[in-house]
DNA sequence: TTTATGCGCAACGTTTGGTTGCGCATTGGG
DNA sequence: CCCAATGCGCAACCAAACGTTGCGCATAAA
C-alpha cells in the first residue's frame, strides 16, 4: 500500500517548511537559498538543506548561474506528488463513505428485526 | 496559507507509520496498541506513542475496556484531513496548470515577434 | 586587487521516532 | 481467594532529522 519510494517523496513533502518553499517556488518561478531564506524565520543553511532534499528526491532542481544556484520546481514530479497526496486523501473518503453506509445498513435491518 | 494548527495535522499524518495504523484502525474498526504491534514491524511502545500523537490531534479516539485501551478512528476528522490533502494536491495542481498556460502564452507571443 | 556576496562543509543542540526495561492494574484459572 | 498472565504506562537511552553558528572558498563587482 506504500512503496518505500512512494515514503521518501511523502517525508519530503510531509515536512511543513519544504511545502511552504515549494510554494514559494511555484510563486515566484524561481529562487536562491539565499533569496528564500530571506522571506522565512530560516538560516540559508536550513534552507539549503531543505533544497538538497527535495532536489534529492527530484521535487526542485537546481541550475547553477554564475556564483548562485538557482532552483526550480521540477513539474511532472510535484504533479505526481499531487496526485499521491489526492490518491490518500480519496481513498481515506472512499473507506469512510463505505463505512457509514455499512452502519446505515446494520442499523436500518436492526430496526426492522429488534426493538431494542 | 498554513495555520499552525493544520500544521499539527499535518505532521500527524505525514508520518508513514501513523497513515499505517489509521488503515489499519480503519479496515479492522478499532484495535490496541498491543493488536497493531502484532501486525508491524514495531514494538507496543511505539504504536503507543504514535496512537497518543494521534489522539492528541483527535484523528483517534480510545475507549477504556477493561483492561484494553481500545482506539477507533474518529471519521469526521480523517474527513477533514483528508480533505486537507487534497486541498493542498489539487492547489498545486492548479498552479502548475496556471504556469503551463501563461508559458505557451508567451512562447506563442515570441514566435510572432522574436526569430530568437 | 580588494571587497562583498553566495555557497558548501563541519560541529553542535534539540526534537522526534524507536528500543528496552521496569512497575502497576486487571483478568482468569487453581 | 490467590497467583500467574496479560495489557498498559513511565523512564532511560539511541539514532536520525531539523535547526543553528562559524568557518573557508569561489565568483562577481568596486
Amino acid at each position: 500500500m506504500s512503496t518505500p519510494v512512494d515514503d521518501e517523496l511523502w517525508s519530503a513533502i510531509g515536512d511543513p517548511t519544504r511545502r511552504t518553499l515549494i510554494d514559494l517556488l511555484l510563486a515566484s518561478g524561481a529562487g536562491t537559498a539565499t533569496s528564500l531564506s530571506a522571506g522565512l524565520p530560516l538560516t540559508r543553511q536550513a534552507v539549503s538543506k531543505h533544497l538538497a532534499v527535495l532536489d534529492r528526491v527530484g521535487l526542485v532542481r537546481a541550475e547553477p548561474a554564475g556564483r548562485e544556484r538557482r532552483y526550480r520546481v521540477d513539474e511532472a514530479q510535484l504533479a505526481r506528488a499531487a496526485a499521491q497526496l489526492a490518491a490518500v486523501g480519496t481513498s481515506w473518503d472512499a473507506r469512510l463513505r463505505r463505512i457509514k453506509h455499512i452502519a446505515e445498513t446494520i442499523e436500518r435491518s436492526r430496526d426492522h428485526t429488534e426493538g431494542e
